[in-house]
DNA sequence: ACGCAAATGCGTATTTTTTACGCAAATGTA
DNA sequence: TACATTTGCGTAAAAAATACGCATTTGCGT
């Protein structure tokens, strides 16, 4: 028996908003250790009697100050990760995403060194953590055309607009305004409301909210989510 | 920090194989320990000096004697196993697909011990393996539907009619034969050869071949593979 | 007040894909 | 030779995706 393993377990959370049309990243500057001043993913060792999911959460409170919209595992990394020069780490990574009105940071204890970084201007990242984010990328671009999970990143009552603005950007591609808006419409788990005015310029367009309770009821009836492009 | 951390790293196999129009598992006895007896799924901790998914093909190689067709990570289980009651365990299972000519167990060292069960009747599992394979036997489903990993389950050169019990047998679903061909053959990835007659009554087969180099070229020209049934 | 640009909301025609079957061809067997 | 069985291919109807047209509703500049 190998009792004597030498590897240490930690998490890592990926964390993605939207705002200003672009997809966004939580990162926190490192205190101290090996990589000091670099900017890394929000992330820590796992407490003995702590389940992996909370040890995301406890870190994701502690460090930044925030509580997700949406968590998931995304992948365990393990093969070349040094988090100290002393010992080996394998470290479980979770991928969350936030809603856009959540994206103002608590200032609090450990929470001023965190940061949202537009995905188009990052900083250098420490660790192998440039390779956990793109994977959690991957894994977005992925979910999004399969998984209503873009909801997850928007207001809880959001415009076509922005719906389509963030597909958009995030899968880089075009799509037609009215289609997509159609096929949407066509999965019914859509709440129309009243309006809004001052956002944008033109005719003024009405606002929708995401029922997941009706997403959940289709999706028990058989019923699959799926965004195609061109 | 928490240098004193008393978790442990193991790795977890669930291996899929097919044969008899049936989707098997191989499961290994366990020789000692707390579970002594009990059938459970072939794993072991990791080394130091070793990458994760080279512990699961030691591990494959030295409890089964088994080489894979396909192997990626499902994922990390790690709230409540007690692989031992001295430490906590974190388990990261793979998730692995053999070719149906090597479902036959070489009966290496610790090989005696290792056999294959139909999922339709598997034993009491030791450990959470229960809930491990479940979330396998789902990864298996989801995928199949759009990622071309049903070809790993059978051998080089087989008959379209095995392939469709493949997909009805594991997906439970109806199919029309026809449809399916057609769809199937439509993408291109298929190679056709010459006969055999033999394994089944009525008129004889062609055998077809997937070329998974085609496949590969399809996919980075913006190909999606995808099955979708009524 | 008017014209214009901008963004929204809805509709319709065309093309493509999916689905539901019909049926001839090729074998083994009684 | 008749028949059951499985295979291979085709075609028509239904459904979905795509490509647009265009009226509507606002703000703004003149």
């Amino acid at each position: 028996m190998v009792l004597n393993q030498n590897i240490k377990v930690a998490v890592d959370a990926i964390v993605f908003g939207y705002s200003q049309h672009q997809l966004h990243v939580l990162l926190v500057q490192q205190k101290y250790g090996p990589m000091q001043g670099r900017w890394v993913l929000v992330g820590g060792f796992v407490h003995d009697d702590e389940a992996l999911q909370a040890a995301v959460e406890r870190e994701l409170r502690e460090e930044a100050g925030i509580t997700v919209n949406y968590l998931e595992q995304l992948y365990t990394f393990g093969d070349a990760v040094q988090r100290d020069p002393r010992m080996r780490v394998v470290s479980v990574a979770y991928f969350a995403l936030v809603n856009a009105t959540e994206l103002k940071l608590h200032a609090d204890t450990d929470a001023a060194d965190a940061r949202w970084f537009p995905i188009s201007a990052l900083p250098p990242l420490g660790y192998d953590h440039d390779h956990i984010l793109s994977v959690a990328i991957q894994r977005l671009k992925s979910k999004l055309s399969y998984q209503p999970i873009g909801f997850d990143l928007l207001p809880e009552y959001f415009l076509f607009s922005d719906l389509e603005n963030l597909y958009c950007s995030i899968l880089g591609q075009e799509i037609d305004r009215r289609n997509f808006r159609k096929k949407i419409l066509s999965f019914g788990f859509l709440e129309e409301t009243d309006r809004v005015s001052k956002k944008n310029a033109g005719r003024p367009a009405k606002l929708f909210r995401f029922n997941k309770l009706k997403y959940k009821q289709l999706e028990q009836a058989g019923f699959y989510f799926e965004i195609k492009f061109a």
